[in-house]
DNA sequence: TATTTATTCGGTCTATTGACGAATTAAACT
DNA sequence: AGTTTAATTCGTCAATAGACCGAATAAATA
């Protein structure tokens, strides 16, 4: 064990381009040697023996054997190491906290979970600290090594200022700073996402939405709620808020007092809606919409007519997805939505619903999903902060209408 | 008039980005003196002159003064040159034809319109190269200084081949290879994008949309349409359907016949469904969406509550948006949607249907919007062909799942 | 021996720094 | 008032450091 990683010192634009894109082939192509990594960056040897040493002396990248077997000298192999930094992802759920841990080349090492303590607020966050310390112990890490950390939660996160603006499931946590307080907790940097932006993330690293610029991930659980996912992007919107698909105006009559509560979609398709329309359908007792998939498979006609219909409704949600921003493909997430019996006959109804056809995939991440999405985004940053070039990335910005402009 | 621009030579990467951020600068400063450039772009005064030399030399950049009055050594102010390029927007509506001509510093040079040639297809892309010829030549310059054209049009352009893939009001052009046709003609890369999109960028960048990150235009006039603006950049989809929300499950029956064929939200607000209600409801005759607005605004009640139940139904439209992408702004476009007595009482709804109010706009640009959208555009891709660092990418890729990923 | 890997050396390109002359205004002095 | 001096700013020159590459060379191995 060695000590901390320092930052990396600061270098010239050009060499700091030169770093991030042997970075990239190390994390693409490791073990490799150096005059493979030369080859595939188009750097020369001569360059690439310089970025290796340093990244050997920060402790990014180390030594893991050597070529056999070729013509020609032996090669030294490389990867990087796991010294290199970890990252936190963490689940904070209604029901469950998850926590996994995973190191700077996106190694996932650990992942474990817990009830979520009921008395939210303050006493969640300490469960966070509790768990996420055990957790890096466990693993040969420590929290002091940790240098990224994602939260998902329920609830509408600002992008900018990262608070949590609308938490109805965790009590008590709108109120605190949970930046602030679990960054000091933990001792890294923590950002905040919401959970099914991150879920979706999660399917496009590790689940069912590998290698896709446009997907659209319909989460349908206890509520309802859309991740968007285009050019390769999160859409987050200007508060945070694209994918709370609560209030579609879909279903019911959107201006009644219960659709402008509650959102009108959601009214219906929640799960407090499904068992509503069982209820007032004459369907026997019941405490959960599972219970009704249950009901429905044994022969239950009310049954089945009350989640066909939550099945057009969520089939007109999708529907509205694919006319608003044409993914090449819809997940289908959450307790509810990731059943395969539900998914079939979502797909069913979109056949008749819209006239471009977009494959409807069922989660596989399924509880992990936010989780792994949270990782994904924590090691993102990670990355981003050894190697970023973001004032480079963007585009010209063009320049604002003169006033004399020409008209003829 | 000099020789044509030279593209510049092959740079290394650091001098690359100087030249860049000098650009930006004089693009957004000019008139400007080197001592200024050397302290905006942090660059030193030895480079910036190195850099403004070879600007000057490539004809990008000319001298247009000095200072005076200030102590000290006056100084040699320059702008961007219009030698450096210039670049043409072209709006092909099924009824009217609009070109516009900007230099590469975004000055609008020019702009001058006619009636579409109704015979569509191939006249109207003759027709285009007549009037950009004309344009051109009547501004000083030639087609064959044009470095980059944009072509606004209706319908489906997708995104990767840049085909036109439903174009259902300019009859004959789906079949045809528009880029390579006009390209060959025109001399220069050309580059297709949806009318509406490009509205919408005209917006942004003259309009009533400027410095906004998250923007939804909605467009309203024979047909329906949306583009959409996220983080910045522009929602194409998978397909570049994204924003063809006729097909948005709102206002009828989506499995009807009608809505399938036509889109179930564009039979009801559609020019036709307009009319259609009208009609269906007892209005006299009439043969066009305008007239019924002046019905209604002389006291037609037959009038007023067509016209209404369209605001009601673009408000619910309006409301799908909010939710699902959570823009700053909705501008209103489109012959019916501009009309502010309309967009007016879209807002009015609008405060009743979505929990979070977002202001709306109605379009400044008006019949303008596409094509100075198309100018932007085209001026982004000169600007990018020039100084583009797309080879750095804005975020580096996580690598994909290992397989022996751990768990517990 | 042929081939591949790794290192060393020299050359080029770019950017920065500090010094300097040129040009101009402000202030001081006769 | 007119002239001289100081201060300030602009742009260039020369020296230097960082980074890259290519060629030559040494090392290792089938």
């Amino acid at each position: 064990m060695t000590l901390p990683v320092p930052l990396p010192p600061v270098t010239s634009v050009t060499r700091q381009l030169s770093r991030r894109s042997v970075f990239e082939a190390l994390l693409h192509r490791s073990p490799i040697s150096r005059a493979d990594l030369a080859k595939v960056t188009g750097l020369s040897k001569q360059t690439m023996s310089e970025v290796i040493d340093a990244f050997g002396q920060q402790g990014l990248v180390r030594q893991v054997g050597r070529t056999s077997g070729n013509v020609g000298r032996t090669a030294l192999l490389y990867e990087l190491s796991p010294e290199g930094g970890h990252v936190l992802g963490i689940d904070l759920g209604a029901r469950r906290l998850t926590v996994a841990l995973a190191d700077i080349a996106g190694r996932v090492l650990a992942e474990t979970d817990e009830p979520t303590d009921n008395r939210g607020g303050a006493w969640a966050l300490d469960q966070i600290a509790r768990l996420s310390d055990r957790l890096t112990r466990d693993n040969h890490t420590h929290l002091s090594r940790i240098r990224s950390i994602v939260l998902a939660t329920p609830g509408v996160v600002n992008p900018r200022s990262g608070a949590i603006e609308m938490s109805p499931n965790i009590t008590g946590l709108g109120h605190l700073n949970v930046v602030a307080l679990l960054g000091e907790k933990l001792g890294s940097p923590v950002v905040i996402e919401n959970d099914i932006n991150l879920a979706l993330l999660g399917e496009i690293w590790h689940g069912c939405a590998q290698n896709v610029a446009n997907v659209a991930f319909l989460a349908l659980g206890s509520g309802v709620g859309l991740g968007l996912y285009a050019n390769g992007q999160l859409v987050r919107g200007e508060n945070g808020a694209a994918g709370e698909i609560a209030y579609l105006p879909l279903g019911g009559d959107p201006l009644q007092a219960e659709s402008r509560l509650q959102g009108c979609l959601e009214y219906q398709v929640g799960a407090t809606g499904v068992l509503r329309r069982y209820r007032e359908a004459g369907g026997s007792e019941v405490d959960s919409v599972i219970q009704v998939f249950e009901r429905a498979q044994v022969g239950d006609p009310i049954a089945a007519q009350v989640i066909g219909e939550t099945a057009r409704l969520t089939g007109l949600a999708a529907a509205a997805v694919i006319a608003m921003v044409d993914p090449q493909l819809i997940v289908l997430g959450g307790s509810v939505g990731a059943r395969p019996d539900f998914a079939d006959q979502v797909a069913r109804l979109l056949l008749q619903l819209s006239p471009r056809q977009v494959e409807i995939r069922t989660s596989t991440l399924g509880r992990r999903a936010g989780v792994v999405g949270a990782l994904s985004v924590a090691l993102s940053r990670l990355h981003d902060a050894f190697f970023g070039v973001s004032e480079l990335a963007a585009s010209l910005p063009l320049p604002p209408p003169a006033h004399g402009s020409a008209r003829q």
